[in-house]
DNA sequence: TTGAGTAATATGTCTAGACATATTGAGCAA
DNA sequence: TTGCTCAATATGTCTAGACATATTACTCAA
């Protein structure tokens, strides 16, 4: 029941696979001017807009650089971009076959330290939420969390029963955030660390810092430290 | 010269900046299926391809789950995926407005780690480049390279100055990889590390460790040491 | 020579209609 | 009940033409 050999439709992704093999082959190297959409649409016989859709994707991705009037060139530093997924903390776990398990080992009203009430904008003396959480993987320390909440911004989390579900989780389901800062960094364990994630004091741990907001009020400050062997990982 | 207020046409980012607002007010919860692109077209008066448009940003931005047939709904865990940039160390030193310099501290044949071997998919006993590198930033140490290339896979290396240039750089402007698994964790600093970085042994060191191909063949396998208050930061 | 004004041009987007494709769910048969 | 078939349906994509917009390149006057 073979079809006669139909003139195939030229869909978006020929193009993107075309266009990608020329940029990796060298056909159309770094900084040069590609040709124009008109031009790509006349040799792949197809409309206008599904080349764009093509080339808008590779520059979505990194791979060209776009620009009206000026044209499409093949982006100079093929931009090594990184995907990251934060996931909560349950999910990290249960994705490696391992039960989760939190425990609250802090929880009171607290004036958060001189820097960081800077960086989250608060006037002086603005008490917050202070937390200290141990995550635990199979009822191993997966990592330790420090976390300062505005109250202000999320009342609702006064209601919370934090020892149940963790403030982690309480938030990803409750707050949507407009922005957030991210920063991943190594530091030495301090004797909280040492404790809570049983490992010698000045251990090289894994530290997520994150620093959420809506719109201009920020609503949490969160400290994660993984202990050694931790490993954040992706692909490109 | 105020024009007669004309209808407006409606673009796709206000469709997208319309639903975005719906998801985060909790018009639209988290699991919950959202109208179709026909319904939402009618809504907004305009053609369904404009509201397609902005459904797929904002699935891409890891906000709603499409599925034909099945309709659009919010994700029920809102993708928090961050963006790293992974630059070329000489623009990470530069745009911190230093100057860059690289030395080649060491540089020869060597028989890999069965480890790494094995990660790379080797026969045993395959010899590949391994290069010690000392990037600078204003002649202060910035980070620590050790690097395996692979020389059947980027022959070119061979003939490539890499005193002058640095491996990094030079793989970079000559070599698009297809697939890259990266890991971002911590480590006390080795020996060695310690002697390059300027700092004591055992000290808390942030690690890149990136392992990059070209199709199945394995290219470069790269750790990067960055000395204790190096923070890799990004916006979500 | 310099600067202002203008035409040319490549990308960005919208439209309206069409067909493709995956998936669901209903209806029917074993 | 279980499994199969088929219609319904929402998203996915293509087309062809139109207008919008940013930016370059050119022209001409001060």
């Amino acid at each position: 029941m073979a079809e006669a050999s139909v003139q195939a439709p030229t869909t978006w992704q020929t193009v993107h696979a075309a266009a990608l093999d020329r940029i990796r082959s060298g056909a159309w190297p770094p900084g040069e001017l590609i040709p124009t959409e008109v031009d790509l649409a006349q040799e792949f016989s197809c409309a206008r807009m599904t080349v764009s859709r093509a080339l808008r994707q590779l520059a979505d991705d990194g791979m060209l650089d776009r620009r009206r009037k000026a044209g499409t060139r093949v982006a100079t530093t093929p931009v090594r971009r990184a995907m990251l997924t934060i996931p909560v903390i349950r999910q990290e776990v249960e994705t490696k076959g391992a039960s989760y398990r939190h425990s609250l080992i802090t929880q009171e009203h607290r004036i958060p330290p001189n820097a960081l009430a800077a960086r989250m904008g608060l006037a002086p003396g603005d008490r917050l939420i202070y937390l200290e959480t141990l995550h635990l993987a199979d009822g191993r320390p997966h990592a330790a969390e420090t976390r300062w909440i505005n109250t202000q911004a999320v009342p609702g989390i006064l209601k919370a029963p934090l020892d149940q579900i963790s403030a982690n989780e309480w938030l990803v389901q409750n707050v949507f955030y407009t922005r957030g800062d991210l920063a991943l960094l190594a530091e030495p364990a301090t004797k909280t660390d040492a404790a809570h994630l049983d490992v010698r004091e000045g251990s090289a741990l894994f530290i997520v810092d994150r620093l959420t907001w809506i719109g201009d009020q920020p609503i949490t400050a969160v400290r994660l430290a993984y202990p050694p062997g931790h490993r954040m990982t992706t692909t490109l």
